[in-house]
DNA sequence: CATGAATGAGCTTTCATTCAT
DNA sequence: AATGAATGAAAGCTCATTCAT
């Protein structure tokens, strides 16, 4: 993420060697296996740093402490997908609007579900953390990318494109998560995210045909 | 929640007498303040039990653990919002679709920004717990109440009408939770709330005009 | 026993009614059935009442503290098997030693096995509890017995007849104990329960041939 | 014990360093001292690690939990004993039988009273464990020895050497149980541990002389 | 530097016992 | 007398973190 991380969440030692960084990642991933094979509140440093292959010693050269490590990891995480999104974004300028909602939509739900458990894992590892900051750089970067692909579409924005782009995130963000929490039937899943899509759809055309709202 | 709760998960005993009740409100209460106070890893069962004014040994005659005790409180916090959401459904049969969503909105809303802090308090405690049944048995009881709700609409419901109403119900819920995490201005958090009934009334309105889908 | 036990160990009150009498048994009883369920670290007083249908204040009313319920049962328990072994020793007043040995191995034996869990649950009940006096006292009450049997042997004694008689007994108790601990299969047990007999049998003859060690 | 412990009560991690070994030990010998001291119901893992000087997680990093570290205390007290019953075994090869016997007893004997507190003490923390596989083991493996020992008596041993061996090592295992539950005064206990050996060595002659049983 | 043994505060849970009802 | 809710000391055990090797 581009937000500078709270001074005490901070990575101890940027990796500037090759070998730092194999280690570095070892331990993120193990880190994400120990979430999901003994839950959060089993998420120790102990058997992070044993199932990453090395010493408690040395994962506590990498991070501080495990609050640090957790926030790393979802910063990355968060990272990935902002970028994941940032490109559809950019592929899709000067599309119908209505195929930028089916590309935004269809990019976030393909990034979730991709390792549905990891996802899972790291809602849950968010709430040790205090992890707001974190999620509103996220959004901050997101929103930018998705209003800058709604001001280019093709068939016009509307008014007060920042309002309805923010919306538009937060319904697609939220009703994903929502999904998520529920464990509904795989087809009915389906049904639901086509319609999210069918919902937005209406939404941005209800939006442009009467700009004043 | 009407879904009997896992045997392990089930309260101890059914307080028959005036003090009891006392106590096990106390604990409630208790379990809240404390959630809000220290944070969910914060949350001891010493604590709680010393905040509500009693022993350990008591809070432990009433839930076999800690567990127990945030599953009932999920339990109770999620039946009253059930109810409130039935009674609001009831109040709006007959009415015109476009109402009976401001109504909704409007009434989860209100439930769950009247003691922001607890809404928060028990959104976290919730990850500590497999509250997925709970959650479930929520949804359909509310997915019940909706339904009826909607099929009663003056101007009538379109086609496919369960999964209109499903849909609507994981767009608002999960709105609503995603701008919870968020920490907006309280007036972009206004604005956004009005567009999302905006947003639900626009897609009612497609399906109701093309009820083949 | 006839032991008068220590002050602090002796129940509170000795029933003079009837109902008293009933509710002491079923607690004596419920002690028992805890003691095999669950083992005796899961021996609570709580347990005992609940099992014998009444409630902990009740058992207090009963017996001071736990240790005076444990040490009463093991008395009973004792009181028991003493009184049979004298019946026994009576019986065989006049007999030949060989037959003398043979009943008391026997009738031992069946006592301990009658309800080999029981028995089980005993010996281990004892281990919480400072119950030397009460077998110092049981060793003693059967001593007297078996050496007046001894004595009226139809085939002498030979000399030193109460260290053959004490020497007996450890070696009969000890065994039949020593067994209790392995869990050898039922035919090598009862071999052994045989030899038992032969052994004790060898020895007094040899006592009886060799008047003077 | 040669008996592999069951999976739940194995020591957590051999020590492979010096300090660690220490560490082991004093343990153990804590573990003795609060047995000793403040009998079976008081001893608590904080106070055999106070005790030992060290903290309670260093006793957690090595059993992990309170019964494997009992169960462990044993195993070394079994195995230690049953070396010296073999080597004694091993010199008696060819002795006459009434050597051996006298032979085993008194080394018996001689290692269970050396420190009889301790003996004492290890008898009663068994009663809170599961020890049966680790006593079976133990009987095993002493009677191997013996019965080898036996069959190289100078004067023969008789039919059915097998049962006679095992009766004569519950006879003499379950004998000084027994003088241990009792607290006869010593000159009495050493008068019963003597006629033990006779007993032992008129069983033998019985048997030796009635080769057909 | 990496290691992993050691630490100990702090958590969850139990249970003998009391005492207001 | 009988009840059983309440008590709270004390137990077993965990785990983030340090630091001697």
């Amino acid at each position: 993420m581009d937000a500078t991380p709270p001074r005490h969440l901070s990575p101890r030692k940027s990796p500037r060697q090759q070998r730092a960084l194999v280690t570095l990642d070892a331990i993120f991933e193990s880190t994400i296996q120990v979430l999901l094979a003994d839950g959060p509140h089993r998420l120790t440093t102990t058997r992070v740093a044993e199932r990453a292959g090395v010493s408690v010693g040395s994962l506590y050269q990498y991070f501080p402490h495990k609050q640090a490590l957790l926030y790393a990891l979802n910063e990355r995480y968060l990272d990935r997908l902002a970028e994941r999104i940032e490109t559809v974004c950019e592929e899709q300028q000067g599309a119908a609007a209505a195929e930028m909602i089916e590309a935004l939509v269809s990019a976030y739900w393909r990034a979730k579900t991709e390792r549905r458990e990891v996802t899972r894992a790291l809602y849950r590892s968010a709430v040790e953390l205090d992890n707001e900051a974190l999620l509103e750089a996220f959004a901050r970067r997101v929103d930018a990318a998705t209003a800058a692909m709604l001001a280019s579409a093709s068939d016009g924005g509307g008014s007060d494109l920042a309002l309805v782009n923010t919306t538009l995130l937060s319904v697609i963000f939220g009703t994903v998560r929502n999904l998520f929490e529920r464990n509904l039937p795989e087809a009915q899943e389906a049904n639901i995210r086509e319609q999210l899509v069918i919902l937005c759809r209406a939404y941005l055309a209800a939006r442009t045909s009467v700009p004043a709202n």
